[in-house]
DNA sequence: TAATAGTTGACAATATTACTGGGTTAAATC
DNA sequence: GATTTAACCCAGTAATATTGTCAACTATTA
């Protein structure tokens, strides 16, 4: 798992989305101005959004971007992973020019270490953010790496 | 505390130099060819790393680069902040463009899970991961965020 | 002392990613 | 039907990551 600026833009915007929902459709010239995103990018963001079936939009005046599921069924990590799809695989994976293995010993790092944000990050729904009702988050140990 | 491939091959490559640590330096042409990263790249990224004292320099024959304290004193996070100084304040931390505070609930996330996860990276020394002896990383509880 | 292996630094070139702008289409309102 | 608002699509620019090249400078060794 990547963390970007991109990531936190498309959280951010989803955030948005769920904070201001009042069964109408949000749309994206008002987030870009709530958010200081630059709206073209938005849009691009968006588009992977819907894609990924985290959004369904409505043209039109008065249209917009809606959650297509509730906020308390979104979580952090799918957004992340929506917009970037890159899914961060170490170089080593099997393939050949891993030749001697103490070369894995980074990876392994850095694939665990993803491993752990990402299960950080799965456990926490939009929703949750936004009430900070933090308090049913389960504990997560890092140290089992 | 962004997390991306440059970060990835710092580490890397500072996790190369412990292990294969015998008291001689370890020349960044023998760390290119290991871990498949440009000589170039490693260039850049040791000349900060040397610069925030995490390596020391020996010039000429046999000469390379050295870890200036032990692996069991370094801990990844200060590897990352030092070739990538970014701190990723988020954007609204006191600036006059965050009119209201609904935009910051969503700030506060990302500079949480930040907090979080360098304090992850600064429980974690080069010598840990090498040696794999993971009993001894204490637990990290990411619910209070 | 000459040759070699290495660091160091500066700079350019390319590749990839982040971001912006300009159009087109769809739906709603007037 | 004209206008407006918004999604949507595509190209372009800007920024960053990555590689490449060249030229000192330094210590080692033969």
């Amino acid at each position: 798992m990547k963390l970007t600026t991109k990531s936190r833009y498309a959280v951010t915007a989803m955030l948005d989305i769920a904070y201001h929902d009042k069964g109408n459709p949000i749309s994206l010239p008002e987030i870009a101005d709530r958010q200081n995103i630059s709206l073209s990018y938005l849009e691009q963001l968006f588009s992977r959004l819907k894609r990924s079936g985290l959004v369904e939009s409505i043209k039109g005046p008065g249209g917009g971007y809606m959650l297509s599921k509730d906020a308390d069924e979104i979580v952090i990590s799918e957004v992340i992973q929506a917009v970037d799809e890159d899914l961060e695989t170490t170089a080593c994976n099997g393939k050949s020019n891993c030749h001697n293995n103490h070369q894995c010993i980074s990876h392994n790092l850095w694939q665990d270490l993803g491993v752990e944000i990402k299960n950080f990050l799965s456990d926490i729904t939009l929703q949750q953010v936004i009430s900070k009702n933090n308090s049913d988050i389960k504990e997560i140990k890092l140290s089992e790496y």
